[in-house]
DNA sequence: ATTTTCCTACTAAAAGATTAGGATTTGGAA
DNA sequence: TTCCAAATCCTAATCTTTTAGTAGGAAAAT
């Protein structure tokens, strides 16, 4: 049975941060929208590159924690993502507001703006988003 | 001896990812930047409250992976960070630009934005932020 | 001086994350 | 329809994280 320990409430949408690996696997999944087992370990880096049933358990780990789902074709299953990244980046950026910068969204802000890592095109982007924000 | 996987290097900072429960304590030690295990244990939430020696297991371990060191007084050990918060914050937030938005400062920014209820005043602060960039 | 109290050091075990080997199933070719 | 390659299922070992008990020593209390 899957643990339900550490589950953090946000947005109204109950889950638990994602390990390294798993999050990994979940990023060329949310990339691909439908693949295989296979499909993935051949996006893996060769850091090494894990094996087949490695990753396999991954996907069977992330189904039971409803992340995906999968439909079968052939004699292969094909996974599919059932969270959005959209929802999972916005989760995991309000844990991170909350846990590292005290709730403050200008904090995190602050922090992540000084860090210079703008170039010219993003400052102009996001000040006429925030332009929009103000009126 | 403690495991070097995983180690990230980011702004000249090698460092891995702080597990919730470590962040959990840093997060007290930073605040109150000198303090022995005691002091942590009476700031920790009853979720249940770990036991002392917990508490002290996870202050050796920071100390070994070199976030924390610490001096003796009287008969008590008095905790200090090594690693400053802004370090740590500055490091987790560009692993996640890189792990969770492709390395995307902007997409970051617009996730976080659209989702944080900014008052004028912040939205004003930012602005002028992103003007002294601009120079 | 002996007991008690408080603190650290050491040890270890339960729970969770990561990895993969071997058995089993099965879709499709011969 | 039988057989095989390919894919899944089951199981387990290893590593990391989280938890806490026990022992020992020094200071405080009796």
């Amino acid at each position: 049975m899957l643990s339900r320990s550490y589950l953090i409430d946000i947005f109204g949408m109950t889950m638990k941060a994602l390990s390294e690996r798993e999050q990994e696997v979940m990023n060329i999944i949310w990339d691909m929208r439908n693949c295989c087992v296979e499909d993935v370990v051949s996006r893996l880096p060769d850091d090494p590159k894990p094996a087949y049933t490695t990753v396999q358990t991954f996907m069977r780990i992330l189904e039971q924690k409803e992340f995906l789902a999968h439909k079968r074709d052939g004699k292969k299953h094909v996974f599919y993502p059932l969270v959005e990244k959209p929802e999972y980046t916005r989760w995991s950026l309000k844990h991170m507001k909350d846990n590292l910068f005290g709730g403050s969204a200008k904090s995190l802000l602050n922090t992540f703006i000084s860090d210079n890592e703008l170039s010219e095109s993003d400052i102009s982007d996001l000040m006429s988003l925030l332009d929009e924000l103000k009126k």
